[in-house]
RNA sequence: CGGGGCGUAGCUCAGUCUGGUAGAGCGCACGGUUCGGGACCGUGAGGCCGGUGGUUCAAGUCCACUCGCCCCGACCA
């Protein structure tokens, strides 16, 4: 492809509406255009880009036995309906209304149009399994979109369903997909993790996430350095808690209500009392869909909002406002406790119930109560594990310390059980005659999320630096002085042997000067560069560089080809490896 | 949705406080000089100052409403 016939306009400065660097970098170096909030166009260059990591995803789908298929976009309420995602999906689902007013979403997912495939079409165990999937524009109206391709509203996702007989089954293609996603990530030349996910609104029972890292990334990873260990922080365990230390003050034989003018925070109230912060009894009040929660955590921890939503069985939960609770407990925000607090679901992380004496608030102005026994003073109706798990907590399978990363969530991959196979009728007749749920799995990995991430993982301060198996072009061919005859003769001639060769080349034909080309390559970050010159051609050569390292090798002009195809291939052996 | 900020030339931004002829740099067009790391000189095109309504002799500037965009929080590939 010549510059001249395609549309790549580089930016001289950065977007003023771009914060991260993939973001800021994809729009400078003419990859995509902003068409509005979270939606862009994909400008040639991505669209090469795309197509080179759609094919890879392609070739390890059919490695893992998945057959590729095209749903579409647009879906009927009806279906939605059918699985109870219609209701519980909120504001997220995009949905529209046709002329005769019948009701359509966007998919954000296609859960439920490929259960209603299958549904019709497999009726028995021996046409089990099935494993298909696709490559398309997903729609979720995200509450903020934002980072550019990162967090979009449209985005490209390949998005793979199974359908099987039994778990055992289940868990064949489930470790097959895993394999496939890591091999996928491999080979885009990243570097990313596989971690232990909560498997969120989508349900089911077991869930990794693949994470490309990156310090702009969104989540959290904890992970082990000894037993590689890794969950998102949302799901993350930990070891046994170190216990807290001995009770410092007198025993009681009942609860004390101590004056604590103005002490509201873990920290002040524990220094005033002269205990430790794992002395006190954290009380938390959530609001969610189902009631007022009041939440108790030892002190020094924190609490996990997805372990608690997952142990409230509720889609939404938040903290309560400062007027609840005062309604609630009767005293201001600081000053909680679980004693003699009524009329509203207690839950307790196991991290309280452990300890032997504590302080608590006293649901009162300026007062905290003292010597309060769990089990004695107070009782929870939930004893449940609602911890957040941080950096420097012990590892739970070893005798590690869980260390933090931060990742970009490019695949995750679920265990669905009988989810939606139950809610839509999606049965199969077992070797017995028997009817029996399907159980399913489903896998999705963001390919224009990939796209941002590996830009994200791979620039330096003057731009792109593509790993090879997603670059737009492997290769550019630089035509530096276009107003020499010879050397555009010449290049001419060499981006037919690159093309002739089957390279994929680009061949910047612009009659621009020297810097601005040097600089757009630069910015686009092509891996391999070769640039034509007068210089070089008096002595019947050409530069050949990589992007990575700026280091010119000087190539005899007729071998350039066989130059380039070392270099290619050096570039793919260490991807391999 | 809550909190913060921004909409002026294709892009990045001044000008708004204190109302009085619409600005700069880059980019673009033309001419000339240049030509291996974003050249220089000259000439020029390009604006409903996001939109609507108001105040005023006069509004980019003040007021009200509205639309869009960005950042921080709850969602997710």
């Amino acid at each position: 492809m010549r510059w001249s016939q395609t549309f790549i306009h580089t930016l001289r400065q950065d977007p003023a509406d771009a914060e991260v660097i993939s973001h800021r970098l994809m729009v400078r170096a003419g990859l995509i255009a902003k068409v509005a909030a979270g939606i862009y166009s994909y400008l040639p260059l991505a669209t090469r880009s795309l197509a080179k990591l759609s094919a890879i995803v392609r070739e390890e789908m059919a490695g893992a036995g998945s057959a590729e298929l095209a749903m579409p976009a647009v879906q009927p309420a009806e279906l939605w309906r059918d699985s109870g995602r219609w209701s519980e999906y909120g504001p997220e689902l995009l949905r529209i209304k046709d002329r005769h007013d019948r009701e359509f979403c966007f998919g954000p997912t296609h859960e439920e149009v490929i259960t209603d495939i299958v549904r019709g079409t497999v009726t028995s165990y021996k046409q089990l399994p099935v494993n298909m999937y696709q490559i398309q524009t997903k729609f979720r109206d995200e509450i903020r979109p934002r980072f550019g391709l990162m967090r979009g509203r449209e985005f490209l996702m390949k998005d793979a369903y199974t359908f099987h007989a039994d778990d055992e089954d289940l868990d064949l293609a489930y470790r097959a997909m895993e394999r496939a996603y890591r091999r996928v990530f491999s080979r885009c030349g990243l570097r990313y993790t596989q971690v232990e996910a909560d498997t969120g609104n989508i349900g089911g029972s077991e869930s990794h996430e693949f994470m490309v890292l990156a310090e702009t990334g969104e989540d959290a990873i904890l992970s082990c350095p000894k037993c590689h260990y890794g969950a998102n922080v949302e799901k993350a365990e930990t070891g046994a808690l170190e216990p807290a230390p001995p009770w410092p003050l007198d025993p009681t034989d009942a609860p004390r209500e101590v004056d604590t003018p103005d002490q509201r925070t873990i920290e002040e109230v524990s220094d005033f009392l002269g205990i430790a912060p794992a002395h006190l009894v954290k009380t938390l009040i959530f609001e969610t869909d189902e009631g007022f929660v009041a939440v108790l955590i030892r002190g020094d921890l924190g609490v996990n909002e997805i372990k608690l939503k997952n142990a409230l069985d509720c889609l939404h939960l938040q903290l309560a406002g400062e007027q609840k609770i005062l309604d609630i407990t009767g005293g201001p925000q600081g000053f909680s406790g679980p004693v003699g607090l009524e009329n509203i679901r207690l839950l307790a992380d196991p991290s309280v119930m452990d300890l032997e004496v504590a302080a608590t608030g006293a649901n009162k102005d300026h007062t905290h109560v003292v010597g309060v026994v769990p089990n004695r003073d107070f009782t929870p109706d939930q004893v449940v594990d609602v911890r957040l798990a941080q950096a420097g907590d012990p590892c739970p399978r070893c005798e590690g310390t869980l260390i933090e990363k931060r990742g970009i969530e490019v695949g995750h991959v679920f265990k669905l059980g009988t989810k939606y196979s139950k809610a839509m009728r999606c049965t199969f007749l077992d070797a017995d005659g028997e009817e029996q749920l399907m159980t399913m799995g489903c896998y999705g990995l963001g390919v224009s999320r990939t796209m941002a991430a590996a830009i994200e993982q791979n620039h330096d301060d003057k731009g792109i630096i593509w790993p090879l198996p997603v670059a737009p072009y492997e290769v550019v061919l630089v035509l530096l002085n276009s107003d020499k005859e010879e050397v555009v003769g010449a290049a001419e001639e060499l981006y037919g042997q690159l093309v002739d060769a089957g390279i994929d080349v680009l061949f910047d034909d612009r009659p621009e000067r020297p810097g601005v080309k040097f600089n757009d390559m630069d910015l686009i970050g092509f891996p391999v560069r070769v640039v034509v010159g007068k210089r070089g051609l008096d002595n019947g050569e050409v530069e050949l560089s990589l992007r990575r390292d700026g280091e010119r090798r000087s190539t005899p002009i007729k071998e350039l080809v066989p130059a380039v195809n070392a270099v290619l291939d050096e570039l793919r052996e260490e991807i391999e490896d």
